[in-house]
DNA sequence: GTGATATGATATCAAAAAAGTATCATTATT
DNA sequence: AATAATGATACTTTTTTGATATCATATCAC
């Protein structure tokens, strides 16, 4: 299983860099120290930006620098701007599968599991990710 | 984030199936009692046969039947079946992300995540999962 | 033993999701 | 006004997942 995608671990190390530049970078900047297609290092950080965990700022001496301070962010944070879940509860076979699906219960209860899971990521802090 | 895949759901219900079936059912009649396309139902329960979890018998009469008792089978033991894993502690990028890659720790770092999620399956059964 | 009936093994195809690219618009600095 | 940065967004490619098709093999009834 695949738990993050590449987007929120590009995105984790993106935010590692600006960090320890100073909590400021341009793409260019960050593209030059690392090893991530440019222009998908873009659109993360603009997804980052419109996710309001960075701010951006065009033009000359433009770039990203956090808009809040980074030790409070979450992995749940980040990883839900790159994952979108089903809605809590719902079948994911809209209810095809089984004969009597009007008293399935599975589906609750992968749910459950998929909430606990999320649980877990809001109790970790990216920034002990990077200690 | 979809927490198991297709295969390991429909696995889970057609194991449901067989269990209220007293035990034993072959494709024919699982199939006609549930909304899955009958050659992958096939080929998942052929996998559940590798994978010692079915017992199958050819021929007239033939079908799938428990190896063991279901009591025991996790949730765990399904979803490897159908969801191979990276090897903990391996890099999804092959070290090609980070200049620094010999001091990145955020590899470990998710790969016990990874670890922890695994856990929460081990001590999932999946009879709890059908009441 | 032979025919019908079931699964075994496996190759292939299709659809969906993830990963990556390209381009034009907009804003800030000089 | 020119330059240099991001914004928005549409598109393409690759990978994974989901689904199909087919021939081989084993079992049972007769």
């Amino acid at each position: 299983m695949r738990v993050i995608k590449k987007e929120t671990d590009y995105a984790l190390r993106a935010l590692f860099f600006i960090k320890n530049n100073g909590g400021h970078a341009d793409v260019s900047k960050i593209y030059s120290n690392m090893d991530i297609p440019r222009p998908f290092l873009r659109r993360i950080l603009q997804q980052l930006a419109h996710a309001k965990i960075l701010l951006s700022k065009k033009g000359k001496h433009g770039g990203f620098k956090f808009l809040r301070p980074f030790e409070k962010i979450t992995l749940a944070r980040l990883n839900e701007i790159f994952d979108k879940r089903l809605p809590p509860g719902e079948c994911p076979f809209k209810n095809k599968v089984c004969i009597n699906y009007k008293t399935c219960v599975l589906k609750g209860k992968l749910s459950k599991l998929e909430e606990e899971i999320y649980k877990m990521f809001e109790n970790i802090l990216i920034k002990d990710l990077w200690m």
